[in-house]
DNA sequence: TCGATAATGGGACTCAGTATCATTTAGTCG
DNA sequence: CGACTAAATGATACTGAGTCCCATTATCGA
């Protein structure tokens, strides 16, 4: 279990709170096991951790808090070819910006960060006759155990 | 509506057939259908546009029919924050790989290709200990005309 | 032509995500 | 400190994309 990211915690209440809305126990224990993840988790883990921990929160507050969250632009929302989208915390600083390699063969994500790649991406974005205000790269493939165990 | 891709259309029969299977209607509908199509369409605007054309496909054929051409690579899903996947197919030369812009606005999704992120995205999946076989970029943003809107 | 087996379609089913609504709680004002 | 208003919560019913099942039909090799 990572430990609590306290600043992206307190930066999450504070733009909440200045958004107008108002605080609540169910919200902040989303806020809280998000904290704690270092990769994108679907609302139904993130259920389920809660339970496990003498936590429960309704599901549609869950949904609710996540919404929230996207709205303010501290959580992102993931979609890759499974079902059930995935939910991740953006860094406070921008920092942690990365994007995903899924394992077609074992489910696992794996994140990464490339500087030639967010470089393009920017060059490009500043030459499309489209406001971007974000994006997300996927790339799909075999982890190295399961290429691998797939050779032998 | 665009005219039928034939090239893609022979491809992809005869790598259906290569790969051991039968031919068969449904498949044939689909297979046609998706080669009108320029960019990602949902099963559900597949099945809707056929059944228009009294052409009717059962639900379930048409989604073995996407499943069947993505397992040989003819045909890529493509995921997006929406509910609902949506399924293009990849060119038989592979001459148009693109990826999407997705107006957060009005839900409009608009293809683009960019040789600078192609470059950065091979160059990154080198260097990985990764075996990658494909990948999927998305853009998030507002469209020229609704980003007009707004500023108004 | 015949037989094994894949393809098809309809409808039941699953399950992530949403909507509803009664209840609880946060925050504000006197 | 109480009350009051509206937001937050949670249980549950509901929706809809996608899957499963199975009886029927069609393909294609022998």
């Amino acid at each position: 279990m990572t430990r609590i990211d306290t600043e992206w915690v307190e930066k999450a209440t504070t733009e909440l709170h200045a958004s107008g809305r108002r605080a609540g126990g169910a919200r902040a224990e989303v806020i809280t096991q998000l904290s704690r993840e270092t990769c994108a988790v679907t609302a139904e883990q993130i259920e389920r951790t809660l339970a496990g921990a003498n936590r429960r929160v309704g599901r549609a507050s869950i949904y609710r808090a996540l919404e929230a969250l996207a709205h303010v632009g501290l959580v992102q929302r993931v979609d890759l070819g499974e079902s059930g989208s995935r939910w991740e915390r953006i860094g406070a600083n921008g920092h942690d910006h990365h994007h995903h390699l899924l394992c077609s063969a074992c489910g696992q994500l794996v994140p990464f960060e490339d500087d030639g790649l967010e470089t393009a991406l920017h060059h490009l974005a500043a030459n499309e006759d489209f406001t971007v205000d974000s994006h997300e790269v996927t790339l799909h493939g075999r982890c190295a155990s399961c290429a691998a165990k797939q050779a032998a």
